[in-house]
DNA sequence: ATGCATGAGCG
DNA sequence: GCTCATGCATA
């Protein structure tokens, strides 16, 4: 497991993968615990072709009306901690404003906006640091052979005998299985998450990003999502281990300057609040929502995307409550969540 | 690793 | 205005 770690390279996920390493040790069950629901939805959205969005739809979106007003703000305020991960390439980062919020209760239009600070809004993707090779070159592949397989006795990995040559829609199991022999490997290959979705993008045509990647390994994505993933990284495992060494595209799909808005923290104390809302009634209706964020001192908006998110959360492979292992049937969140009407 | 956010697509 | 896939920014 230490292997990774000891990458110089890998300095800007090494703790990621220290983290995951001890998920991935008490896996036991199957996390489907909504698997039903999962299967259910019907609309599928077919890989995309390429992953460049080059994005300025914030700011174009913005012209219509909505509720965050134009700004050229640059948005990251960030003391030290992230500059580590920046690797070879230099940005630069300016230190504008550091307050950016909500002092009082549901203020529309351009809170976070407003001041426009010039600065050059290059935000690159800073997490895919090296991205020097986009392609399947290890930035400096660990001792082990990775031609080997991955060893079957490490915590359990019952192995089910199945090729992962078959793109039928997997088992929960087997995505379980394949989700953690990936990591495994990935970490022997000594490639970061980031590197594989660079590599996907370069490779395949769609780009993807760590959090992808991160959630794909600890099954934190819907069913559907996990079936239309488990191709393309398997594929892309298959060059890794082949091509140790060649080198292969040196492209890089450098990043965009998107406007964004800036992330709101919202207190524990608060988070608990709608939690609570959330435990009653999943799905509130706009009334409900705004008088709660009235109450909370939230913007609407930002409540309604929290509830949005919970909901996703719930879906997930992985509920939020639990790591896997364990099957607990708690919350059958239903999909036909009328609204609640008393509160 | 995960919280909040965006946007496509669909009613 | 929701769901879903996805990701920037951050802890």
């Amino acid at each position: 497991m230490a292997t990774a770690a000891q990458n110089p390279y890998s300095i800007l996920s090494s703790s990621s993968m220290v983290h995951a390493d001890a998920s991935v040790m008490q896996q036991g069950g199957s996390p489907f615990r909504n698997h039903q629901k999962l299967i259910q939805s019907d609309y599928l959205q077919s890989v995309q072709g390429n992953g460049h969005k080059i994005g300025h739809q914030w700011v174009s979106s913005l012209a219509e009306g909505s509720p965050w007003s134009v700004s050229l703000e640059q948005q990251d305020v960030k003391p030290g901690r992230d500059d580590l991960q920046l690797g070879a390439i230099i940005h630069h980062r300016s230190t504008a404003h550091v307050a950016h919020h909500s002092p009082h209760t549901n203020n529309h239009a351009g809170l976070w906006s407003t001041h426009a600070s010039h600065n050059s809004s290059i935000s690159l993707y800073s997490q895919a640091a090296f991205s020097v090779n986009g392609g399947l070159t290890p930035p400096l592949p660990p001792s082990s052979a990775p031609t080997q397989s991955l060893h079957p006795g490490l915590s359990e990995t019952p192995e089910p005998s199945l090729d992962h040559s078959d793109e039928e829609t997997p088992t929960s199991d087997e995505l379980e299985q394949f989700a953690k022999q990936f990591k495994q490997r990935r970490i022997k290959l000594g490639f970061t998450q980031a590197d594989v979705g660079l590599a996907l993008g370069t490779l395949y045509g769609s780009v993807f990003s760590q959090t992808t990647i991160c959630r794909f390994e600890a099954l934190q994505l819907s069913f559907k999502n996990m079936c239309k993933l488990k191709p393309l990284l398997n594929k892309w495992l298959e060059e890794a281990d082949s091509s140790t060494g060649s080198p292969s595209s040196i492209d890089k799909i450098t990043a965009q300057g998107r406007k964004r808005k800036k992330r709101t923290s919202i207190e524990v104390s608060v988070k608990g609040v709608l939690e609570t809302h959330f435990l009653k009634c999943p799905k509130p209706a706009a009334q409900e929502i705004l008088s709660l964020a009235d109450s909370l001192n939230l913007e609407k908006e930002v409540v309604r995307v929290w509830f949005c998110n919970r909901r996703q959360k719930e879906k997930r492979m992985t509920p939020p409550g639990e790591q896997q292992g364990h099957e607990v049937y708690s919350l059958t969140l239903n999909a036909d969540t009328s609204s609640c009407r008393d509160l």
